[in-house]
DNA sequence: GGGCCTACCTTTTTT
DNA sequence: AGGTAGGCCC
């Protein structure tokens, strides 16, 4: 009680929320639901967020305190943009939320009750690759001449079919029936390197993405005290984008919403991650599993002028009869301009006149940061980033080549994952793989041969590596690396975990607790400091010739680790966040040209967008047209038409010059099928003095 | 058998 | 720019 009163002075401290005011009716409806199941569907524009984030604010305002809220989002984007409107709007630090990712919040609840599925506090997260090595490691193991087989999937194939399963809950044989028909033959064998890799995964004290929601899960299952705190902790569950969520997720949700807490807010024209096993059944049936929701419409939209709208409307309506609840966007806005719809003949000639269109409009009074070119893959951007170099326009990418999966930044982390983790082979390998003369086999040998070592005379696998029965096996080339890097992952444990608590159970004499007194466990960023001094900063001199600029990645790591207290939770977020882009080209909040995919512009919106690359073949992918996924398209392309405030330009080129033989192309069939008067055609070789 | 080097290809989207 | 198959060397 006490606490909630804290809670609200501090709000207090911030001017009142007039909400009748500052709300629309629709949305002032949402945001004032009675506490029970509410879905509310709010289209593109409508105040999605704004919806959300005034909700939490008028909870708080009714006594609900912060620590009573659970926030989840599905990309690490709109859970950092939410969470900072909270903040801005409440006032309250986003650290008394329990918000962010599903898998972030997720990879925290087994964290702290992982050991009742064999999960310690210091599980390590395997991004991708890490997954798929560690499952190709699994599959070599039990048939050795499985890859020599051309004709077998590879790792990344059989991890994308394990994992597609897990996500929408069904078995590995239905998925392979249904989606992957031609290697019904390999079934069986699938399921069991399936199984074989969970357990090496628990063995080896890791999990990869979906085991974040899967585990999860399974303790709220299997604790029933567990799952009981935390059903009447959250007295409040909004779900962001709930359209996006898969069956595994939705699942989670309606197992924590047990007493009717659940507000799912979300848009069925825009589920664009089917893919990831995406389900928009989740919403269209959400008030079936949640008896007495009430359903809120939020229709009016903000953003784009009525010509945009329309726009939009009419691509919505090319959708076969019944796809989703029926809804149409209502504009507020004066008129403007028609969509633009311009053919050009090639990558090279799209670049130019968008940037020639730039030019103009910043002539007309726009900034570079009020424009944001779209598209549907990172590979179609190519020629829209070289042009912007060339005639050095500042632009900022977010997409591409990502700042924690580059390899120097991923080495560097393997260090503190495998410091923090010594069960964890995978990322031992990733790492004396660097040596010369050290491959996969040679690793996996001296990992043993340590192990054995450690096991024999009370060390740990890292105390054991620089002992010379282990060193005379290390190929001579690489002897004096692999001192040099036993040296720092020793060092590293030691700054990780304090003093080595011997291997086996304490003897009844030792006094554990004095010894703790002794070293200091570091803090992350001095613990990431230890690492980039260390044997991998010599390392990386030699290796590149920009090494520079990657030394200057590596300490910006640093700076990041500084934010935390924990270094698990350090480790955590390095993997999780890994979407987070490098800021090529320019600083992030610099006046420049915003680059993304569609994907990872959904929630954001631009007084003008470019969707580059809209030529049939393109925009449907040729991939989504042979794989019958066409509808999940159209939805990604109104999502990209709906980012749009002001201007709407649409380009496609009419020669596919990217690889090979040049192509021609014809507009994407999500044009064709418009009527004429939706869109005015730009011919470009007369437009050339704007 | 194991590792290295070169040429090729990769991916559609994210955690 | 990073990962990988195929050919070659130890």
């Amino acid at each position: 009680m006490e606490n909630t009163l804290q809670k609200k002075s501090k709000l207090a401290d911030f001017s009142p929320i007039d909400f009748k005011e500052e709300l629309n009716e629709e949305q002032y409806a949402a945001v004032t639901a009675e506490p029970g199941p509410a879905l509310v569907l709010a289209g593109a524009g409508s105040g999605k967020t704004r919806t959300l984030t005034y909700r939490v604010a008028w909870l708080i305002s009714q006594g609900v305190s912060p620590g009573e809220i659970l926030l989840l989002t599905f990309t690490n984007k709109a859970s950092k943009e939410m969470l900072k409107r909270v903040e801005d709007l409440t006032g309250i630090e986003t650290r008394f939320f329990w918000g962010g990712t599903f898998h972030h919040i997720g990879q925290k609840t087994i964290r702290f009750h992982g050991e009742s599925i064999g999960l310690q506090k210091n599980y390590v997260i395997h991004d991708q690759g890490d997954s798929e090595a560690l499952l190709s490691d699994v599959v070599k193991s039990i048939n050795s001449k499985f890859f020599k087989d051309k004709a077998n999937p590879k790792a990344r194939l059989i991890h994308e079919i394990i994992s597609y399963a897990r996500n929408t809950r069904q078995t590995i044989r239905d998925v392979i029936n249904i989606r992957y028909y031609w290697l019904d033959n390999l079934k069986e064998d699938i399921t069991q390197f399936a199984k074989s890799y969970q357990e090496e995964k628990l063995k080896r004290q890791v999990t990869d993405y979906d085991d974040l929601l899967h585990h999860w899960l399974e303790i709220l299952k299997t604790n029933s005290e567990v799952a009981t705190y935390y059903q009447n902790r959250f007295k409040h569950i909004l779900v962001d984008e709930y359209q996006d969520t898969n069956k595994i997720q939705s699942d989670i949700i309606d197992f924590l919403g047990i007493n009717n807490q659940v507000m799912a807010v979300g848009d069925d024209a825009q589920c664009i991650y089917t893919w990831r096993g995406a389900s928009f059944e989740n919403i269209m049936t959400f008030s079936d599993r949640h008896p007495k929701t009430v359903m809120h419409k939020i229709e009016t939209n903000y953003r784009s002028t009525p010509e945009i709208l329309q726009f939009a409307n009419r691509v919505l309506a090319t959708q076969p009869i019944g796809t989703g609840f029926n809804k149409e966007l209502k504009s507020i806005r004066p008129s403007g301009s028609l969509p633009y719809v311009v053919p050009v003949m090639d990558g090279r000639k799209q670049a130019e006149f968008v940037i020639k269109r730039v030019e103009g409009l910043i002539n007309e009074g726009y900034r570079m940061s009020d424009i944001a070119i779209l598209y549907r893959a990172h590979y179609h951007a190519l020629d829209m980033q070289v042009e912007l170099s060339r005639l050095s326009i500042p632009f900022v990418i977010t997409s591409g080549v990502k700042f924690f999966e580059q390899a120097h930044v991923r080495d560097l982390v393997a260090h503190l994952r495998f410091a923090a983790n010594i069960k964890d082979i995978t990322v031992f390998k990733r790492l004396v793989c660097l040596l010369p003369k050290i491959g996969d086999v040679t690793a996996g040998r001296l990992y043993s041969l340590a192990e054995k070592f450690g096991d024999k005379n009370n060390k740990t696998i890292i105390q054991s590596l620089s002992n010379e029965s282990v060193v005379a096996k290390v190929p001579a080339e690489a002897k004096e690396d692999w001192i040099d890097l036993s040296y720092t992952l020793q060092d590293l444990e030691l700054a990780i975990n304090g003093p080595s608590k011997p291997k086996k159970e304490l003897s009844l004499f030792d006094d554990d607790t004095a010894e703790e007194k002794v070293t200091k466990i570091h803090t992350p960023d001095e613990v990431v400091k230890i690492a980039i001094d260390g044997w991998y900063g010599d390392y990386m001199r030699n290796v590149y010739v920009n090494w520079e600029s990657r030394r200057d990645d590596l300490d910006s790591i640093v700076g990041f680790a500084s934010g935390f207290e924990d270094m698990n939770e350090l480790l955590a977020q390095l993997i999780l966040l890994n979407s987070e882009s490098s800021d090529r080209g320019a600083n992030q909040n610099a006046d420049a040209i915003r680059m993304t995919t569609i994907h990872q512009a959904k929630g954001l919106e631009y007084p003008i967008v470019f969707i580059i690359g809209m030529a049939e073949g393109l925009f449907p992918l040729k991939r989504s047209i042979d794989n019958d996924d066409v509808e999940e398209e159209r939805r990604l392309f109104y999502v990209a038409v709906t980012r749009a405030k002001d201007e709407l330009y649409i380009c496609y080129p009419m020669i596919n010059t990217q690889n090979g033989p040049s192509i021609r192309m014809g507009p994407s069939q999500f044009l064709e099928i418009l009527p004429d008067d939706s869109y005015e055609i730009l011919n470009v070789r007369q437009t050339t003095n704007w």
